[in-house]
RNA sequence: UGGGGUAUCGCCAAGUUGGUAAGGCACGGGAUUCUGAAUCCCGCAUUCGUUGGUUCGAGUCCAGCUACCCCAGCCA
C-alpha cells in the first residue's frame, strides 16, 4: 500500500490525535472491522475496511476482523468465507486476530448476570407487541414494564432458565433497566437478550438465547481492547447506551473503547443496501453477487477493478459526518489511473469492418513489433497481412469536420504498422458496405523512409487470418439516475435495460490466446478490459472495466 | 410538537487556539501525441445554508431561523 503514505486528515484521526495527546490509550490504537455475516461485502464496506485498517496502520496500531454473528436466523458460513476473501483481496490483514462475537457468548452471558446483580437489568415477560406499545413514541414517553421491579433472585433464576431452554421463543427477554421516559428511544429499557431456539453456524445448539447488537458490540469491543469503535451515523443514538453499558459494568473510562460515527458511502447510479442488492440477485436482474455490474467487492473484482484502485477511491472520498452522494466518476478515474500504468496494451476490434490492401502481396505475412506499454516498455509481435479488420466506427463515408479517422480518399496510420489510404468502398447487393479497398505506403512502417509523415489519425486493427474471436462484455450503469444523481426509491424502475451488451464476434490479436482470468489489458483506443473467469483458450471472454476518456465522443454529443 | 446529527465550488472534502477559503473528481482552454488515451501547463468559491450580533478582523465565537438525514426490530 504505497500509494499514499500521508492520508488526508479526517475527523476520526483528529479524535485519535486528541486522545493520544490527552494521554489516553497508551497501549496503542486498536480498531476493528465488524461485519455481520449475512451478505456479501460492497464498496460501502470497503470504505469502512480502509478506514479501520487504515487508522490502525497510520497509528502503529492493530485492526481486528470480528464477525458480529449474534443473530443466527440471518447468518451463514457462506458469508464468513466471502467476507474474509474480500478483506484479504483488498490488501488488509487481521493477522491472528479473527474473532467472532459468538466466541464471547459465555462471557457475554456472565456480563448479563452481573448487570442483573447490579440491579441494572431485568427479565421481562411482555410480548414483542406489548414491548412496542410500552415503548411510547418519538414524542411521548414510554411506560415501565410491570416486570421491571422483579427481585434480584427472580431475575437471576428466570435468566438462567431462559438459557436452560425452559421457555419458548418470544416469551421472555432480558432488558437493561435505564429510563422509559428518555427522549432517546434507544435508552427506553432496550432488549439485550432474546430467546431463539435456532442453531448457530458456529455454536450449533449450545445456546438458545442470543445477545442483541447493542449489548454484544460494546462488550466485544472492550474484551478485545478496542480503543476506537468506528461505525456509521445511524448508531449515533446508540452511543449513550454503548457508554452506559461499559459504565454500568465498571470499565475504566480512560481505557475503554470509544464509539465514533461517520457517514456511510452513497454512490451515484448505485444502490448499496443489502436488501436491494439481494433483490437484484434473487430477482434475476443480475447473474449473481459477483455480477460485474454489482457494487459488491466480488462484482467489482470480476469487473476488473483493482484492489489498489478501490483503496485509492476510499482515500479520495474522505471521511466525514455529512450524508453525501459520491460521483461514481471518481471510482472510474481511480481504475483508469491504476490500469493506465499497469495494463498491457493490445489491439481488439469490437465491430469488425474488413479492409483489403490491394497493393500488399498476396500470401505475405509480417510480424510487427508492438510495445506492451507506452512508458513501461516490453514488446510483442503482431501479425500483419493483406486482409485486416478495423472498427466500423473508424470509417465514415461522409464524415463531419475534424474526423481524423478513415474516409474515402483519406489516409490513416495503422498503429504499429503502415499508413493506408482508402481507395474504394465495396458494397454488397443490398448496398451495405462490405469491405474497404485500401493501399498501403510500404515505406511508412517504423524505421521506413516515410515513417515520420504526419498523419492525424491512428487506428487499431487486427489481421484477418490470425485474429482470435472473442466475447466482449460491455457494461453501462445498472441503474439510471435523476438529475441529482439519485436512484429512484422504486429502484427496480430505474434499472438500465442496456447495462449489459455482449459482443460475440469481436476479434483480438493472437498474442492474448493463453491469457489467464483476471488479467488486465487496455484495448487500444477502446478501454480497459479484464479476462473473465468464463474464459477458455478456445473462447476468450473479456469484461470491460471502464472505457477510455473520449473527448471526441464528448465533442460529438455536445 | 421529542431526541440525535449535518449544512464550505456541479460532486467529494481540508480548514488545529478567530487573521483574511487546501486538494481531488468533473468541467473549460492550450501544448504534446503512431492510443481523439496518457502527459504537461492554465482557468475554475470576494465566498463558507440563512439572518443578526461580538470583534480591528469570523467558515471558524454567540443568538435566531431554514433545509436535509437518522431513531418507535425480541435486525445490525
Amino acid at each position: 500500500m504505497a500509494e499514499n503514505l500521508t492520508p488526508p486528515s479526517n475527523f476520526v484521526q483528529n479524535a485519535i490525535d486528541e486522545d493520544l495527546k490527552n494521554g489516553k490509550y497508551t497501549e496503542g490504537i486498536h480498531t476493528r472491522f465488524p461485519p455481520e455475516p449475512n451478505g456479501y461485502l460492497h464498496i460501502g464496506h470497503a470504505k469502512s475496511i480502509c478506514l479501520n485498517f487504515g487508522l490502525a496502520l497510520a497509528n502503529g496500531g492493530k485492526c481486528n476482523l470480528r464477525f458480529d454473528d449474534t443473530n443466527p436466523t440471518k447468518e451463514d458460513v457462506e458469508y464468513v468465507d466471502s467476507i474474509q476473501e474480500d478483506v484479504k483481496w483488498l490488501g488488509f490483514s487481521w493477522e491472528d486476530r479473527k474473532f467472532y462475537a459468538s466466541n464471547y457468548f459465555p462471557q457475554l452471558y456472565e456480563y448479563a448476570v452481573e448487570l442483573i446483580r447490579r440491579g441494572k437489568a431485568y427479565v421481562c415477560d411482555l410480548s414483542a407487541e406489548q414491548i412496542r406499545a410500552y415503548r411510547g413514541t418519538l414524542t411521548e414517553p414510554g411506560k415501565e414494564s410491570p416486570y421491571r421491579n422483579r427481585s434480584l433472585n427472580e431475575n437471576l433464576d428466570l435468566f438462567a432458565r431462559m438459557k436452560q431452554g425452559e421457555f419458548p421463543d418470544g416469551s421472555h427477554v432480558l432488558r437493561a433497566k435505564i429510563d422509559m421516559a428518555s427522549p432517546n428511544i434507544t435508552m427506553r429499557d432496550p432488549v439485550i437478550y432474546r430467546i431463539s431456539h435456532t442453531s448457530h453456524h458456529r455454536t450449533g445448539d449450545e445456546w438458545c438465547i442470543y445477545p442483541m447488537y447493542d449489548f454484544a458490540h460494546p462488550l466485544s469491543d472492550a474484551i478485545e481492547g478496542i480503543t476506537h469503535s468506528v461505525c456509521t451515523l445511524e448508531f449515533e443514538d446508540h452511543r449513550p447506551l454503548y457508554d452506559w453499558l461499559l459504565d454500568s459494568l465498571g470499565f475504566d473510562p480512560t481505557t475503554r473503547p470509544r464509539q465514533i460515527e461517520f457517514a456511510r458511502l452513497n454512490l451515484t447510479n448505485t444502490v448499496m443496501s443489502k436488501r436491494k442488492l439481494r433483490q437484484l440477485v434473487e430477482g434475476g436482474y443480475v447473474s449473481g453477487w459477483d455480477d460485474p455490474r454489482m457494487p459488491t467487492i466480488s462484482g467489482l473484482r470480476r469487473r476488473g477493478y483493482t484492489a489498489a484502485s478501490i483503496r485509492d477511491f476510499c482515500e479520495r472520498i474522505g471521511i466525514a459526518k455529512s450524508n453525501s452522494l459520491v460521483d461514481v466518476a471518481i471510482l472510474e478515474h481511480c481504475v483508469r489511473e491504476d490500469l493506465n500504468v499497469n495494463a498491457d496494451r493490445v489491439m481488439a476490434v469490437l465491430h469488425p469492418l474488413k479492409v483489403v490492401l490491394t497493393n500488399y502481396p498476396v500470401g505475405k505475412t509480417e510480424h510487427l513489433l508492438a510495445e506492451n506499454h507506452p512508458t513501461r516498455g516490453g514488446h510483442h509481435y503482431v501479425p500483419f497481412g493483406r486482409e485486416l479488420y478495423i472498427d466500423q466506427a473508424d470509417f465514415m463515408e461522409d464524415p463531419p469536420k475534424k474526423f481524423f479517422r478513415l474516409k474515402p480518399g483519406g489516409e490513416v496510420r495503422l498503429k504499429h504498422a503502415y499508413i493506408i489510404k482508402c481507395e474504394e468502398v465495396v458494397r454488397d447487393a443490398a448496398g451495405q458496405i462490405q469491405e474497404l479497398h485500401c493501399t498501403y505506403d510500404p515505406e511508412s512502417k517504423a524505421g521506413g523512409a516515410t515513417a515520420s509523415r504526419k498523419i492525424k489519425g491512428t487506428l487499431h486493427w487486427v489481421e484477418a487470418s490470425s485474429a482470435l474471436p472473442a466475447e466482449v462484455r460491455l457494461y453501462d450503469y445498472l441503474l439510471t439516475t435523476d438529475t441529482d444523481g439519485e436512484v429512484a426509491d422504486d429502484f427496480l424502475s430505474a434499472l438500465n435495460p442496456k447495462s449489459l451488451t455482449v459482443i460475440q464476434d469481436a476479434l483480438i490479436e493472437p498474442a492474448v490466446r493463453w491469457t489467464a482470468a483476471g488479467t488486465h489489458y487496455q484495448f487500444l483506443r477502446e478501454g480497459y478490459f479484464c479476462v473473465d473467469k468464463d474464459t477458455t483458450p478456445d473462447h476468450l471472454v473479456f469484461n470491460q472495466v471502464v472505457g477510455l476518456r473520449d473527448s471526441w465522443a464528448k465533442a460529438q454529443k455536445g
